[in-house]
DNA sequence: CGCTGGGTTGACCCGCGTCAAGGATGGTGG
DNA sequence: CCACCATCCTTGACGCGGGTCAACCCAGCG
């Protein structure tokens, strides 16, 4: 039995629109939920943190017409759903989506939120079909990237391949930020600062979370309830307000400090004890 | 300000042994820290899941003089510490390390252990520098993997590439495993599940942890206490037998069936439900 | 021997989950 | 325009899972 074997997950067995697309991927005649209302890389303002983020102009054109294609999702509809074949990665274009999985007791576990400029479906690589599932919070536009298509022009372009390396590696670098041994408030302050520097202006210390309190608390390993308790605290302390959705950091400084330092995306520069 | 400053970590400046072999990676002449007792790729029994996995004779050849060479580390000793200028990815040849971060409150957050056949330090691609230490826990032998020449020969070969991106997404498969929100007796029985796949011989229900309680607590996001007791709870329903660090997985389904099926490392067909 | 570090076990308690009720908001139809 | 409802969010009361503290055991070792 070869060690291949082992790493095998359990999976749900769902068609989805997503995989009809990976496949459409694969034979580019098919032009089913493929949008051609399309962005072009290069006058894409977040093509800097994405993958063309290292290209020349030339290379992005390149990178282009190799591998872009869009595809519009509405709010609450899948991208993929676990148990489909990989084919393709994903980039946010705009919105923002939820990969999460379902376990055999039916809890949803998020893995993670995933916004504008983000790449989304690394994990699928290793076994050859999707672990989890992928959901539109806030109606997006996805660029599909065949996944062959994308290695093969890696390999053409240098800047490309260590772009890909470079967005896996910040993958997993954001997502060991909130597995750490922290209590709920360290996580929820970890997570309002790094949403804050992720999102399309990391400048603005206003939030419009696109997802729900249910969510959030599921990626924090929370209750809602008590999400909402520690939110409330927080207000209370001035460190934020919420309302709703809209969330304003009033005190970027304070919640950091809150968060352990542990987060990556901690802005540099602007910690209260530099010490 | 560009969009990388955001992402910067906090770093620990210590130096180490591991940055200085990282240094000499660069420059070939210094060869202090570089053993020269070293197993070829080609007669490693665990080539076929590690980078070399995918490659031809010759293609393991051609890999294994551009850039494979071997460090030892003592137990407790460090490969790389936080701070650490990033060079080189390390794959375990033999024995176990862990990666971990300390908080600015002093905790210790156990990112990942790290077993044979597998690569390390990819967190620290995106940054540059290292987030993390990484510490021998018993005597190892470490494959040094210099990042430039790696991805330079990954653009000769395709098959490396293929296999490079592979690890990296089975490093984000595997942490999501125990990211979840799962109670301590399933993450628990979930860690042994994994361990059980991914140690030398997964055949074998034997395991010999290399860790501490502490350490294995720390992973868990569990107090040592808590640790024990749960083993202690398994070793009563009759599902493992634990002798300090040589544990005997007694009910392998049985153990799978707690672990919720969330983990990507179950053995495929061993189900007891498979409904 | 005694010392040391790791592991176990028990008693107690607190952070956070659970359960339940109530409030706000937005969509839909009348 | 309002009535109605579903969904999301908040707040309070209470209980439990797992953390904390302390004592003890056990193996290894000088």
């Amino acid at each position: 039995m070869p060690a291949g074997e082992w790493w095998k997950v359990k999976f749900q067995d769902h068609r989805t629109a997503a995989a009809l697309a990976g496949d459409t991927m694969e034979r580019p005649d098919d032009t089913v939920h493929v949008k051609s209302t399309r962005l072009q890389c290069t006058s894409c303002r977040l093509a800097p943190q994405c993958l063309p983020g290292l290209l020349t102009a030339d290379q992005a054109h390149q990178f282009e017409s190799g591998v872009q294609r869009c595809q519009s999702l509405g709010s609450g509809e899948h991208l993929f759903r676990a148990g489909d074949p990989f084919r393709s990665l994903f980039a946010v274009q705009s919105g923002s989506c939820k990969e999460y999985m379902v376990d055999s007791v039916g809890r949803e576990h998020v893995i993670s939120f995933h916004f504008a400029g983000e790449l989304m479906a690394i994990d699928a690589i290793y076994t050859g079909r999707h672990p989890s599932s992928c959901v539109a919070l806030t109606n997006s536009k996805v660029c599909i990237l065949p996944y062959l298509t994308l290695t093969s022009l890696a390999r053409e372009i240098p800047a490309l391949q260590k772009q890909i390396l470079k967005l896996c590696s910040r993958e997993i670098l954001g997502n060991s930020a909130l597995a750490g041994n922290f209590s709920a408030e360290e996580r929820l302050a970890t997570f309002l600062v790094m949403v804050a520097a992720r999102q399309r202006n990391p400048e603005s210390t206003d939030l419009d979370l696109a997802m729900t309190r249910q969510d959030m608390a599921n990626y924090l390993r929370l209750a809602p309830e008590t999400l909402s308790r520690i939110l409330a605290r927080f207000q209370k302390m001035g460190l934020v307000l919420a309302d709703r959705r809209h969330i304003t950091l009033l005190d970027l400084d304070g919640l950091a400090e809150l968060a352990a330092c542990m987060n990556p995306y901690a802005r540099y520069g602007r910690r209260r004890n530099p010490q």
